[in-house]
DNA sequence: CCCTGATTCGC
DNA sequence: GCGAATCAGG
């Protein structure tokens, strides 16, 4: 997958609505989040105040910039790669995200991911199906999940794991 | 162990 | 320029 200038505004948009890199990566396809990361980085878009996945509001400030950047070691680095691979689920779990959307799209059928869709037009979503938008929304075969979707939730359980849900709560569904 | 972003560096 | 491997942290 090259960089198209599609994509980095796709990038440029969900980044800054906070989406988190993994979650933009699946939503890109064909990249992971160290893709993502790297090419935020490229593009000198401002990055996240700090890390971390509990949404670290304004937490303190970045490293001070007196002391080295930081110094990989690489014998250290060789050293712990076993343990890491080991571990390792992180590119594994996102890889078989992005299959299973994809799948999705191509092959509807009898998915053990996501057993059923409906890829519904928009008119056609009710309070239980998933609305997770599928495709190019400028293009014809631009439709939902349709899944069924728990009342707690706009998503099935599948997309839910995907979905951004800003900090304070989400507007209740009308 | 799950996840997050940040950085380095071989390609 | 790209992104895997790695680091650092919640």
């Amino acid at each position: 997958m090259n960089w198209t200038d599609e994509r980095v505004e796709k990038l440029k948009k969900l980044w800054s609505e906070g989406l988190s890199a993994s979650q933009i990566a699946a939503q890109l396809g064909g990249v992971s989040r160290n893709a993502v990361i790297g090419k935020v980085h490229r593009l000198c878009l401002p990055g996240r105040a700090k890390a971390g996945g509990s949404t670290t509001t304004a937490t303190r400030t970045k490293r001070p910039a007196t002391s080295a950047p930081r110094a990989p070691n690489y014998a250290a680095r060789i050293a712990t790669r076993t343990v890491t691979r080991t571990t390792g689920a992180t590119v594994m779990k996102e890889e078989m995200e992005i299959d299973a959307v994809e799948d999705q799209d191509v092959a509807p059928v009898s998915n053990v991911v996501v057993p059923m869709s409906r890829r519904l037009a928009l008119t056609q979503l009710t309070d239980r199906t998933c609305k997770w938008p599928i495709g190019d929304p400028m293009k014809d075969e631009f439709h939902f999940c349709g899944n069924d979707s728990p009342d707690t939730s706009p998503y099935c359980t599948f997309h839910a794991k995907l979905a951004y849900q800003p900090s304070g709560e989400r507007r209740r569904a009308r």
